[in-house]
DNA sequence: TTATTGTAAATTGGATCCAATTTATAACAA
DNA sequence: TTGTTATAAATTGGATCCAATTTACAATAA
């Protein structure tokens, strides 16, 4: 028996109650279901998942680095919540990063990497071309694409800030994605992209990613801006 | 004077002992005293501050998100640490947000600001001057300068970012700011770069920030692999 | 001596309990 | 009616206790 596979063993052991209450708190805020500036009540979410407050509080303290959750002491926890200026940040951020992993990708072009990033197009075209289009399975395949690029940097911290942003970003970003977005013009966006890989533009890749991330920033601050949205609601007390 | 007036902050702001441990923690890890690898065990600490458990769960739960610690189910936590490659991706993640930073500040140029970093620089040549270099003094104000430029960049994201870097790059750059910086040099970029800023020079300002850390991380590395440092130890038993 | 195995100690993961503080409610006075 | 205050309920912050697992160690056999 060799002691040395430590990867192998930690993909057997079973989800920490922590983890579990982290995704599903995780999950409540990015879909919407917990409300920008809702309290989260320890005793409630422990009832609801039937465990015990502690590694509620272990979630929480997660999810409050990670900019999700505010805690504000001796009155608990609410969802963070971010104002027009904060989502732009976020957002300009995200752009810059991604442009940053898209070009160290570049840098080390695979052919792997390009055959499943084909793929993932092919599945997207299909997708748009039918009458009602699968809003979320374009969603899925959407990130996929972009995962395999930046993952592909061979980059973990650089990959690990980008799902941290991805996170503040995404419900605010499910508005643009799922009524904003001209799937068409995005796919062609991909397209280019693509293209600029297997040429090992590394440079052209950067442009394209920071310009394909800024079309949602920018798409999104309009409607932020029409709707004139609350985003920092009763929090501000 | 501000140091020590404890009932007014715990008026105002009751500390909680997790962060308490985070602080301490965090310190520990950052100068050193903790090594990487080391692990963190949750009754000793407890012990040592004289509290219970709990806090301490809280406090590691913040310092895994933030990448400081690893968590090994059922084993506890231990100290995390980074190879060449990895330090090489933090810090040019952090060249890149701060040449962003640096950009942003500049497009709201504020003359509080550039008085601000005029004095810090007025101090880091003070300090410069003397016969035995106060490295201690240097590597505060020259944080201290680069905190003024970028928190007014009026982007709160960005610089959390930006500040969960410098958790991960800080020891590693310590022993490039005690051993390695030509400080007199380094105070010339800093000068340049106050100059672009007062011109507004943006673009220009993002440069110089990007060579500015970029130095760093060349020296850096040169280093560790002039000393064959070995960052990541004992985790493979 | 060296490898193996069984047992004890140490350590984590989790639950329950208690104190302190905040929030909600109701009684009372203007 | 409206504002204030006293009291009760809810909620967080923290400590202690218990179970499950891992690690250390010693006894045993080859």
């Amino acid at each position: 028996m060799n002691a040395a596979s430590p990867r192998a063993i930690e993909a057997l052991n079973p989800p920490s109650l922590p983890e579990l209450a982290y995704q599903h708190l995780r999950d409540s805020i990015l879909d919407g279901s917990l409300e920008a500036g809702a309290p989260l009540r320890q005793e409630e979410i422990a009832g609801r998942l039937g465990i015990s407050r502690l590694p509620i509080r272990e979630a929480l303290r997660r999810l409050e680095s990670e900019g999700l959750a505010m805690l504000r002491p001796r009155r608990g926890y609410v969802v963070a919540s971010l104002n027009r200026e904060e989502i732009d940040d976020v957002l300009d951020l995200q752009a810059t990063l991604e442009a940053r992993a898209g070009h160290a990708a570049t840098l080390r072009t695979n052919d792997d990497v390009a055959r499943e990033l084909e793929a993932c197009l092919a599945q997207l075209d299909r997708i748009t071309s039918r009458a009602p289009v699968d809003v979320n399975a374009f969603a899925e395949l959407n990130l996929k694409f972009h995962d395999t690029l930046f993952e592909s940097s061979g980059r973990p911290f650089l990959c690990r800030t980008l799902r941290l942003l991805r996170s503040n970003a995404e419900r605010y970003a499910r508005v643009a994605a799922g009524m904003l977005i001209d799937l068409r013009q995005s796919q062609a966006e991909h397209r280019a992209i693509l293209e600029a890989y297997r040429a090992g533009d590394a440079a052209r890749v950067a442009e394209l990613c920071w310009e394909h991330r800024d079309a949602t920033r920018t798409r999104l601050l309009d409607h932020l801006d029409k709707t004139n949205l609350e985003t920092t609601p009763a929090g501000g007390k």
